[in-house]
DNA sequence: GAGTGGTCTAGACCACGCC
DNA sequence: GCGTGGTCTAGACCACTCA
């Protein structure tokens, strides 16, 4: 029996509805006996289903299915303003699923500025650069990292570098200092790092969505560089793209 | 030593330079003598760095640092006209990044439409529906599944539905069809399936992007539901937002 | 304190690349 | 045929939960 053919047949099982969401599967022993191998062949397979998002692991009570989790969608809804209407926030976005969105502001202060933030912010690698770090709350658990990056001379003075919440958010307040013009977004998924298992109390080897958003004024310059880490398992991202421009 | 120490050393010898792309890291038996540790533990943390992807196993010669391989940007460029120039094609994006790019058609048929197709293409479950499927690739390497699925009435009699290149693309096609309005598109990341393991030649635990595109009519009925998966390591989507709309 | 998940070790074994 | 990566086993050990 390879870890491989485990997993597959737990995975089944769990497809299945044999082993329905938040049920308890067998014990790693009891597992052990019915596909006769080792201790560590079930803990490998237990793993790979951990990572798929699955199946969730509580040491000393068992494992777990997990309960399929609503997923965020993060729109355009932040930063479009269409018509008159507010723009979305975090906080409306969660009570729209039913759920309750908090946000906790980590730090905010100047850094040398990372490689690719340089590249985005328009400005030279290790150059101090305004950034705020926040991290968003979903019922109280951690599920975003989200770090703003701001050109120093820009920011100074104004409530991006001052600790304590934006009224209207990062885009309503940029708004108030200068005109803003279109926002260019990219997305990755990796890996988490060893901090943001940590920050976002994922197992190693976790899957994050990296969405990386420059803020650019109408005359194409740069104002915020925003760099975002979501967990994969929860977020979906969602845009709307034009026939013809 | 715990494998996720071992890991971060080598990650760091590798971010540092001390290993560079290309390279070979020492043998497991080597590094296991170094850290003083056993096989599995070594085994262990090389596994964590492969599915980073910034790590490659070579069985029988060695296991040697990934060269930093560009990434290729999905961008609107494929469905959003631009005044009168042409849409860009696989083959000329590839180009465009100085690589070679193949499309190669696995299937064209029709099936029943899975749960989630079904949803977004506005049928039922399990109702038949056209499919297209291909294989994208960089250079002769797999990189992305792309499955196109249509409303049968739609498809039908239609090059859609017969095997053989499109010219224009689908979306050419669909053009010819009927009067295009937006795309609606969701990005997720998970773990690769067993067969998109085997598709794409990726290693256990390797993370794909999914990126779900539904192609809308001008009066809001959809006629094509694209499911993506892409690379994680070789790909980035970039989007652009408009301030206002 | 029994049972649970989770990590580590030591050693065996296989397939593969290379000389 | 030797060294390489890669997988499996058997067993030890720890931390944790729950009764």
């Amino acid at each position: 029996m390879s870890y491989l053919q485990v997993a597959e047949e737990l995975r089944r099982r769990i497809h299945s509805g044999e082993y329905g969401p938040g049920d308890r599967i067998p014990s790693t022993s009891q597992l052990q006996e019915e596909f006769d191998c080792a201790n560590t062949t079930i803990q490998r397979a237990i793993r790979e289903l951990k990572r798929e998002g699955i199946v969730e692991g509580a040491t000393g009570s068992g494992v777990f299915v997990r309960t399929v989790r609503p997923v965020m969608h993060v729109t355009a809804s932040y930063v479009t303003q269409v018509g008159d209407q507010p723009r979305a926030s975090w906080k409306s976005e969660a009570e729209r699923l039913g759920m309750r969105g908090d946000q906790r502001i980590t730090h905010v202060g100047t850094v040398e500025a990372p490689p690719e933030i340089a590249v985005h912010l328009g400005v030279d690698e290790g150059e101090p650069v305004a950034i705020r770090r926040r991290v968003m709350l979903l019922d109280g658990e951690p599920v975003q990292l989200a770090d703003s990056y701001y050109p120093l001379d820009l920011a100074q003075g104004t409530p991006l570098a001052a600790p304590g919440k934006l009224v209207g958010g990062t885009v309503g307040v940029l708004e108030s200092l200068v005109e803003l013009g279109d926002f260019e977004e990219k997305v990755r998924a990796r890996a988490a790092t060893a901090d943001e298992q940590r920050d976002l109390k994922l197992n190693p080897g976790a899957i994050v969505l990296v969405m990386i958003r420059t803020t650019l004024t109408t005359d194409g310059r740069p104002v915020e560089v925003g760099y975002t880490v979501l967990t994969a398992d929860r977020h979906e991202l969602c845009y709307r793209l034009p026939a013809r421009a």
